[in-house]
DNA sequence: CTGAAAGCGCTAACAG
DNA sequence: CTGTTAGCGCTTTCAG
């Protein structure tokens, strides 16, 4: 312990010490109502010397507010979720409420109970990646009757509503974008990951868009766990040697993206010529590698914000009117590995 | 609004649903004192039929027990931070505590913000990275009469424990294993981060032990903002343009490293014969690259742990025995880019 | 095994 | 401008 005294202080600490009433203390450190100047400095200058620290949890049961935002995400090691949580930092900063994350690390059970966890503070809002939840979560997101944000994702049905790009069009734009090229032998690699519902939907819009020309994935080729980079520097030698054919890998991610980039440079292949590239996310890590890869932009930051901003203004004004669907839409960067006649 | 029901449900709208009493209710939902099966059974369907929450905002204030804990880090961006989290994640899990996370980005005025705002939700521990406070933040943390655990860096006092490294330590052996391999020299590239206490002690304990042998630096680079691998590429070409003479780079972090091996194979220049590098904090991200960077551990997922296990240990017996300062031992990673005899 | 009463520390709603 | 009175929804404590 810092210090052994037991008991922390409370407002009636402040009021004594200050021979203000506990009322007008509140009043004075929520800056709320009229106080005379002469009283205030008082109550300052006592609750400073003390050191008290107002308790938000009876601040909170007694005004029925909580000035929290439950932010749910699938991990913290994928740079994408960190960029998300900056956009949303960056606008509840303006307000009064404040970010609380909670992982799941994929997994709709785990996603569950840490929903369960933050309801039960009772939050004013709540922004969850995904559509895809757990019939529970489901019901409790409901029954909160707070403001639901859906994010990253607009391949479903919101609960209340969602912010985020269609991933599956993401996927059939790349598809597109490639055979335009005049790519033909496609490789796909990703990740193992039966529960990353995104990186699923990209993939099937990305195939789908290759059969309506015609055109197959000629083989692909799965990773989990492990460093990205070297991931996917593995998988594209495995796949080469075993389909050395191939001209285009699309990989479901810049890392292993950037890893094949590597791969491919050490072999000596001529990219974009003999074998072209592409990833998704547009991770500011490509700007230092050799070469620019090919990416699409998956609006992380300008997501966080929209969210945010969908939340303070519920917050602020229940009766708004809600926009169900607001779907953002990335841009191909074509970067050096993706030739562009 | 998920629902249009403007109340949410409590502990009395179970208890007459189910005919029971608030208070075995009570009982039931947190699984405490002996409860007939029977009663537990109907308390268990109406609470599920109904979709109830309890109100921990209620509960921890009657109960003066709140299973937060409060982790304070400069950034989510940095990767090392995030792999701490995970540490400290993995032992909290298997407890009733749970992390909330606060970001300063290395403001130490921020941090007393976040401190504050944190503190006032009365927290059972309080994690927070580094040594250095605003005279307000340790005062708060001194008053709040909970475990704290500094962590990242042991070069300093704690206000009640610390877990980590020395930096000062890592930045001398680092300085050491190079005059060893004959390096003389030497050219530092690192953060314009006069607040990034940790990377400053390392470049001190850099310059002083070359200092002992007589070494100086050459040359020194700093940047901030964008892509680190980007930025580790473009001052390690600005800085062999200037001092050409160069035999070894160290690079205060694994990132900008990367870059500068980018670099440095574009230029054809013999790693690490001609100019070797070293980065720092041993991320996974390195395993990818062409070449294994010479790098050394900063002991992020331990360190989490350790801290994580500090706090749940202080929280089941306030009592415990503190040790006061806990520093783990990095090691250095000679990887293929500091050449070994 | 179950229930009734009394708060936890603060704020809403009134009175002055 | 300041104070008083009732709770917020739960748990603690003590009686059955």
């Amino acid at each position: 312990m810092a210090s052994d005294d037991p008991r922390p202080l409370t407002l009636r600490d402040v009021s004594e010490a200050s021979g203000v009433s506990e009322m007008t203390v509140s009043r004075v450190l929520r800056n709320r109502g009229d106080v005379s100047h002469a009283t205030r400095e008082r109550v300052l200058e006592a609750a400073k010397t003390l050191g008290y620290v107002p308790n938000k949890i009876a601040g909170a049961l007694a005004s029925q507010r909580v000035n929290l935002v439950a932010v749910i995400i699938p991990s913290l090691r994928n740079m994408v979720f960190p960029e998300v949580m900056a956009g949303i930092s960056g606008v509840l900063e303006n307000t009064d409420l404040q970010p609380v994350v909670g992982v799941t690390d994929y997994m709709p059970e785990k996603e569950e109970r840490v929903l369960y966890e933050m309801l039960s503070w009772r939050p004013s809002g709540v922004i969850v990646a995904g559509l895809e939840h757990t019939e529970a979560s489901i019901a409790m997101l409901k029954a909160s009757g707070i403001p639901v944000v859906e994010i990253m994702d607009t391949d479903g049905k919101p609960i209340d509503c969602a912010v985020g790009i269609s991933h599956r069009r993401a996927g059939r734009e790349m598809a597109r974008a490639i055979l335009k090229q005049g790519y033909q032998r496609i490789g796909f690699l990703g990740t193992k990951m039966p529960l990353d519902h995104r990186a699923r939907k990209r993939f099937e819009g990305f195939t789908e868009a290759l059969a309506k020309e015609g055109v197959e994935i000629v083989t692909q080729e799965f990773y989990s766990g492990g460093s990205a980079l070297a991931k996917g520097r593995e998988m594209t030698r495995t796949m080469l040697e075993r389909e050395p054919e191939l001209d285009f890998l699309y990989y479901s991610n810049d890392m292993i993206a950037a890893g094949g980039l590597m791969e491919l440079l050490d072999q000596g292949i001529d990219i974009p010529g003999q074998i072209g590239i592409a990833g998704f996310n547009g991770v500011e890590l490509l700007d230092g590698l050799p070469r620019r890869v090919a990416t699409m932009d998956a609006c992380r930051s300008e997501i966080g914000t929209k969210a945010a901003q969908v939340i303070a203004a519920r917050v602020e004004n229940p009766e708004a009117e809600i926009e169900r669907i607001m779907e953002l839409t990335p841009r191909i960067s074509y970067g050096d590995t993706l030739k562009r006649r």
